[in-house]
RNA sequence: GCUACUAUAGCUCAGCUGGUAGAGCAUCUCAUUCGUAAUGAGAGGGUCGUAGGUUCGAAUCCUAUUAGUAGCUCCA
């Protein structure tokens, strides 16, 4: 007999060739049925497996990420069944489970359409009612190969081929149906209680544009039907909060087919903007940064000194003034670096913070265009920090905590990344090894957690990327912290040092907000649209209930505006329920409903966007409240 | 850029298999002066994204094109 130690401890026999499901059903009938993986001696198993030897077993439920990735995972497998019965020439490339759900790409002549997803759904329900058994076996590559290639799936060949020679190829059987698949899986699927189809989008083959489009179906699954149907729920209270929705409705932005991906502001959203300016200036006044300028078209040969005429051409934008070839800027930088050159510098002056609110036109791809999340046109909350080697840790920590603050203000949670060096690139391997290591070491110092992505720096040096989240979880990169160890050699950029001899300076570029259109895409998803009354572009709207109480109607609104707050009077010939429900809609945080009784009191009746009737109060009490909540920016 | 889908009044949408455009909201006018999410009546407004084509006849079918949506690729 076998020795089984479960995880409270206690200790189990079971003799060898016991499945681990049988084993879960020995322990409990319940745990027989929740449990859809197990980790014997911390490997992840299938529960069909047999147990040859003692071991320490662990069993995971749909309660457990793991476990939900199992049912997510065998939940692609199932819908690729159910494809493979409804449309039996349809080729298999990869179906993996995501954080969200699952997807499969497909290679059909057959164009799937929403009604397929329907039918598809239902022959997945069909053979999760059957609860067929998800069998493992192991196959030598020839074999492996023979196996695929027999049925025509191409996909699945090149795969096995491209594996490493040692690597284990296993196979997953459910009834009619087999797939190259590492594993694991849920023991039979009729553990995939609650699934729905999404969308069918194109995708490349292995993420290549240069291979063949295929087409994706997602989908999504989940523990139980409840879980299933919050999610769904969630989505669809997202889709309410889309900026492109919102902006719309609350007259931010506009976006016009004669300047795709060039964004209009209207006044509301200038307002936004101007106030997220107003604040972003003020913040960085206290972090010791001065503001420029630099022009929006500069000479070619300056993007052939920068390095952007060979790394990034295909994204800038061209004129000719004067039978000359200029570039209308795609990034501040290299104006920047001229502005650093108009005069020398000493080491008594580093680190220097120049930043600058500079538009930027980029030729993104048509199909890359996404509201205010990814425009042609944007500005960046851009900076250039030049400094000494020496003070690089400090000042990437210092602007690691602006960046804190920055969030913080906006109560938005992000996460960073790290990227090191790409393909094409600048400079030599050991330089962006120090960088790399310089941006690594002041996260780790300054406890900030972050994932690496290899290889996805940008040419002239490693970066550290903020991103933000918007209404469906999608993440965007907004702040990015870049260290450039080619500009300053490019431009021959330098400063007298204390032993009186010319230093090369270490520079950053950096962003806090991204661009500014793309942080007022994510305030607004966050927000829902009430920005908090230091946003808001209307303030208070004063609703009197009758003309009769228009003169102390205009007298309250007087005294707010000479305030500085962005008020109004809606002093049209409207019920009150009117004149409320469209202030509601419009997100004003404050109304002041005046009658007779605040008219004879001098009183104000305050009604704010979130908490309904607040009752009468002095006009100066209301002022005071109003002015230190716009002052605290809560 | 790629794959699929979508495109009708300012907005949200209806318009079956081709017979020549409709609703609600918004706008304007009139009446109502009314205390916490929609007062009533009336009027105006669209060559159905654009350009070709098929047809006696096209919002409806076909082709091209533009823009958008989902995703891929790429990125702030």
């Amino acid at each position: 007999m076998l020795t089984v130690t479960l995880q409270d401890g206690g200790t189990k026999e079971f003799a060898p060739g016991t499945t681990l499901l049988t084993v879960a059903k020995t322990l409990s009938q319940k745990l027989g049925k929740a449990a859809l993986l197990a980790v014997v001696n911390g490997e992840n198993r299938d529960l069909t497996d047999t147990l040859e030897e003692d071991a320490q077993v662990e069993f995971i439920t749909g309660e457990s990420a793991a476990g939900l990735h199992a049912i997510r995972h065998t939940a692609a497998h199932v819908m690729a069944q159910a494809i493979k019965h409804l449309f039996p020439t349809t080729k298999f490339a990869i179906g993996p489970a995501i954080d969200k759900g699952f997807y499969y790409d497909l290679d059909s002549e057959h164009i799937f359409t929403p009604e397929d997803l329907v039918a598809i759904e239902k022959e997945m329900a069909k053979i999760v009612k059957e609860n067929i058994k998800l069998e493992r076996s192991e196959l030598p590559r020839a074999e492996a190969l023979a196996f695929f290639a027999a049925q025509g799936e191409a996909y699945k060949v090149e795969l096995i081929n491209d594996l490493p020679a040692d690597a284990v190829i296993s196979l997953y059987q459910e009834g009619d149906f087999t797939d190259l698949c590492r594993g694991p899986h849920c023991p039979s699927t009729g553990r995939i209680k609650a699934f729905k189809l999404q969308s069918i989008a194109g995708a490349y083959w292995r993420g290549n544009e240069k291979n063949k489009m295929l087409q994706r179906i997602y989908g999504t699954a989940f523990n139980s039907k409840e879980e299933l149907t919050a999610y769904l729920t969630m989505l669809e209270e997202a889709a309410k909060r889309d900026h492109r929705k919102l902006g719309k409705e609350l007259e931010l932005f506009a976006l016009m087919d004669e300047g795709p991906g060039f964004p209009f502001f209207l006044p509301n959203g200038m307002i936004v903007r101007n106030e997220l300016i107003n604040y972003w200036r003020a913040v960085h006044r206290r972090y010791g940064y001065e503001e420029l300028m630099t022009p929006m078209i500069l000479s070619r040969q300056l993007w052939e000194t920068s390095g952007h005429w060979d790394h990034y051409k295909e994204n800038m934008y061209f004129t000719q003034i004067d039978e000359l070839d200029y570039a209308i800027k795609p990034m501040n930088c290299p104006g920047g670096m001229l502005v650093y050159k108009t005069k020398p510098h000493s080491y008594r002056e580093l680190p220097i913070r120049a930043g600058e609110l500079g538009i930027v036109h980029r030729h993104e791809l048509s199909g890359a265009l996404h509201g205010l999340f990814r425009v042609r046109c944007f500005t960046q909350d851009d900076a250039h920090i030049f400094m000494m080697p020496s003070q690089i840790k400090d000042v990437i920590q210092e602007t690691i905590r602006l960046f804190d603050e920055v969030y913080a203000t906006f109560g938005l949670k992000y996460h960073a990344e790290l990227s090191t060096r790409p393909a094409d690139s600048m400079g030599d391997e050991a330089t962006w090894e120090v960088a790399t290591n310089g941006l690594r070491e002041a996260m780790e110092d300054f406890g900030l957690k972050y994932i690496v992505n290899e290889g996805d720096g940008a040419f002239y040096g490693p970066k550290i990327d903020f991103h933000l989240q918007d209404s469906i979880g999608r993440t965007w990169q907004c702040g990015t912290i870049q260290l450039d160890m080619q500009l300053p050699e490019k431009f021959d950029l330098t400063y007298t040092g204390e032993d009186g001899q010319k230093h090369r300076p270490v520079m950053i570029h950096r962003v806090v907000y991204g661009s500014i259109e793309r942080f007022i895409g994510i305030l607004t998803e966050n927000y829902a649209g009430a920005f908090p009354v230091w946003l808001a572009p209307q303030q208070v709207r004063v609703l009197p209930i009758s003309e009769k109480f228009q003169p102390y109607a205009d007298q309250v609104k007087q005294q707010l505006f000479d305030l500085g707050i962005r008020i109004a009077t809606d002093d049209r010939n409207e019920k009150i329920g009117y004149k409320i429900r469209e202030a509601q809609m419009q997100k004003v945080p404050y109304m002041l409903i005046i009658g007779e009784q605040e008219a004879a009191s001098g009183t104000v009746a305050v009604r704010s966007r979130s908490g309904g009737d607040l009752g009468v109060m002095a006009l100066a009490d209301f002022i005071a409240q109003l002015t230190q909540e716009i002052a605290t920016k809560q």
